[in-house]
DNA sequence: TAATTAAATCTTGCATACAAGCTTGGACAC
DNA sequence: GTGTCCAAGCTTGTATGCAAGATTTAATTA
């Protein structure tokens, strides 16, 4: 019941629809039918349907009886409840690690990437917004809880499609990877009541960042894109 | 967008499956095929489908490519990272409610049914455990935080199948009583580190009675019922 | 002109047909 | 007796047909 793949087309589909609502290419508000998508896609609705489903259930997509499909809309609350969630589970998550034994290999691999010279530091934004993700994903990896891990893996998908944004500004590339030697060195030291208010800060600032940018890119990406 | 119910028959296939899964009338374990389920519940396999793999995706059943279906097996890892979980979000969501200017209406409703003297509690084991997922939704939900909200109703969800059989001894049932009174007063009081630790040792306590149960119980359904 | 209504169109929900490929059982070789 | 290979049968993945109901459009009436 391990190897094998699912659904394949299905599988694609998802991938493919899921890029184009990050890509902006499918907009928020946007609205679309099975039929179209199966044609635009070039397969048969059974797969866009398994996909669109899928993109509902994590809530990227809105579905109505017999009346379409629609993306949903950024929702700023929405966006805010998610990052305190993300705060709630990765300060959960640097309690539990300091509290380990053994230090996690998984937090000592981030040494090359984050405590390096300045003149090693990658600048390519999108370089940067997967490192960063990458990141955080390992510290709440290093705490040893799956359930936690997964629904953080979860959120991290949802926050993508604006958490991108954060990165398209030089200064904010400079002040993450300021901020995540500091979480790191702390971390490594188990100084948890200062990991624990650097990592809060750290996201609550990337939050703000975010909210502040996201509405402009937005209005370009409207402006520039065909839709689908 | 917001009226109308969608799939109105892959969602009832949903709930019948689900609660065959609940009852152990399906067994951890169990191998069964999208064609046969689609006799037993007499509709044809395309809201089987859409069951069941919503079911596969909330962690309930497993697929194998080509290789038909199978309950997944009681992993008391899995549950234990869950109720770990768990502690994590309701101690946040706490957290959140002591810092509150004022007191949620959700909160002062549950002393209605906590506090009360000994002869008006229930002791019926069904209605009890139903109080007491009530009881822990309500907290959550006084947070304020959708997302955290919906990440507990799921993982409420993912554990009620043995967290039920907490509420089959009668001395459980008072122990619960004694504990959400507890608990209840000092959050009104907006004592955080007394509630914090009161509550973390109640789930820690609900799941250590839980595990002594689960196995004698389930063994006990293995062999009563008849299987689908 | 505005409101109402009825028909035509559109869209999804469900059923079913077919195909790809996994599993199993038996024949066969050694 | 044991291991290998092939074929038949299952089981899911995908495509497609059809029907219920929602939406839209246009005609009709006040």
């Amino acid at each position: 019941m391990v190897h094998s793949y699912a659904n394949p087309l299905a599988e694609q589909i998802y991938s493919r629809l899921k890029e184009d609502i990050f890509e902006f290419r499918l907009l928020p508000g946007d609205r679309f039918t099975e039929t179209k998508m199966a044609k635009h896609y070039e397969v048969s609705r059974t797969p866009v349907r398994d996909a669109l489903y899928r993109l509902q259930r994590e809530g990227f997509l809105e579905v109505g009886f017999r009346r379409g499909w629609k993306v949903r809309n950024l929702d700023f609350a929405y966006f805010d409840d998610l990052y305190d969630l993300r705060i709630v589970l990765e300060i959960a998550a640097v309690d539990r690690i300091c509290k380990m034994k053994t230090q996690s290999q998984k937090l000592l691999d981030l040494k090359d990437i984050w405590l390096v010279p300045k003149n090693k530091r990658k600048a390519d934004g999108r370089e940067v917004a997967r490192l960063d993700e990458s990141f955080h994903l390992a510290l709440v990896s290093a705490a040893a809880n799956k359930e936690i891990e997964r629904v953080h893996a979860e959120l991290t998908e949802k926050i993508r499609i604006i958490r991108r944004l954060d990165f398209t500004e030089d200064n904010r590339i400079e002040a993450t990877y300021r901020e995540h030697a500091k979480i790191l060195r702390s971390l490594l030291q188990r100084k948890f009541p200062d990991v624990s208010k650097l990592l809060c800060l750290h996201i609550e600032q990337s939050k703000f960042e975010v909210r502040k940018i996201t509405l402009h890119r937005l209005h370009e990406a409207q402006v520039r894109n065909c839709h689908i």
